[in-house]
DNA sequence: CAGCGCCTTTGATCTTGATCAAGGCCTCGG
DNA sequence: CCGAGGCCTTGATCAAGATCAAAGGCGCTG
């Protein structure tokens, strides 16, 4: 098993800021300590939890890079999103004690373990921590719509412009370069977050170097101009 | 101002089992009466809520149906869902204390306000209430990712099949029949929550006659072979 | 009851992205 | 150091669904 008894402290965590702690005064952080209690190692490749299996706990990324997906009865499955360091994982298991998608490794990563009825029992207690959940739920009731929007209503070039601004946003909120970025996953990976296949997320880099925005080797990418994504997401913002 | 100061009660509610206050016991559900003091009607084709406007409450429908629709900058927009009786609206306010879409009622409708603080002070009190919240976000959440699941890896036919089946489920929980509905929007309003053009939704509808799994007139929708739909939702789950 | 506007249907054509196919590159293990 | 396998790129062709266009139906309003 992957589970470590591993000693961990929010106070002293350098994602705090990130976290779910977020905003919490030093009382309150002291309380979250004594919850969150162990953390666990995941390797690169193996899943987090699958579907089906029980819930009981949310899981804060300390470092690595997931996707979580679903899968249809038929074997098709779409990738519904990409954690890095310091997002919450897990939400999809409140509504049935079960979860309902799989979260896999994209690399050796490690979680904090967040037992959800220690975390409701704290969150009776202190207002900051129960707003801070529902804002955590909100948010990716938010981001949801706005892959649905992607989804729905935009073309491939569009989709994988808006994937690249979004990630590398996410990145440079963790310090990371605004313009450079390592990607994790395959690009079979990011057509099945995108609706699009791997075939033509391909091709659509390719027509992005061409075009001088972007420049691409293998996983890596270096954003020359971030204006040029930026135009294709929204093709003319003018009228 | 469509607002109205008509005492309300969830204890006399018969929608009581679909809505918030779903498996409180009478103590509970008497403290939420004082919560849900108003009740708000909204004529067909007016908003709820517009995107940007300040978040204070949850909506319960009441009575009526809505859909909830995000727009790009350059106007574009994606319907997010249809809300009918017993479903919870405005989620996507809580994070940023402004909503992120606008909810148009699709019909005259009828929505009990319940402000928000008052349900976050509620929930700390009461544990089934909390437990309630956190299960309604998060099915939310998984109702999202099966839209993204349906939007990233269906095609036209099966999109409108897993819509049809799901709605006619739902009514049929609110018990209505299992076989007829009446759809409340339009073609394309269908269209843009599928991620389909009106004209694609409209020859669907068509094929589907023709092949004689359903009925249509207008929006009325009678559905034949229930069967039918589900393999084409699941193309073969042999094998 | 007439007329208008919106919604819907259906046909013809076009475009985007899927599919099929082949080959190259990079990584990792022996 | 070599070989195998996974991942990525690119080309050729195909098909699903978008787009453009026209006409019919229904309900609402004056």
């Amino acid at each position: 098993m992957d589970i470590q008894s591993i000693k961990v402290a929010c106070s002293s965590c350098n994602l705090r800021e990130l976290c779910l702690p977020m905003g919490l005064n030093s009382e309150e952080i002291d309380k979250l300590d004594a919850v969150i209690s162990t953390r666990r190692r995941i390797k690169r490749g193996a899943a987090l939890f699958n579907t089906g299996d029980k819930f009981t706990s949310l899981f804060a990324v300390r470092s690595g890079f997931f996707k979580t997906c679903v899968t249809t009865a038929d074997g098709r499955d779409q990738v519904t999103g990409f954690q890095m360091t310091g997002e919450i994982i897990g939400l999809d298991g409140i509504v049935s004690d079960h979860h309902s998608c799989d979260a896999i490794a994209l690399e050796d990563a490690e979680v904090c373990v967040m037992p959800f009825d220690q975390v409701e029992e704290l969150s009776r207690e202190f207002t900051t921590l129960q707003h801070h959940v529902h804002k955590i739920m909100s948010r990716e009731i938010v981001r949801d719509h706005s892959v649905m929007l992607l989804l729905g209503s935009m073309r491939a070039e569009e989709r994988l412009a808006a994937f690249l601004l979004n990630l590398v946003q996410r990145l440079h909120a963790r310090g990371f370069s605004q313009s450079e970025l390592i990607l994790r996953m395959t690009r079979e990976e990011i057509g099945s977050y995108l609706g699009m296949k791997l075939e033509t997320v391909s091709r659509t880099f390719s027509k992005f170097v061409d075009d001088g925005i972007i420049e691409v080797k293998q996983r890596y990418v270096h954003i020359k101009s971030t204006e040029g994504l930026k135009q294709i997401v929204n093709p003319q913002t003018c009228r």
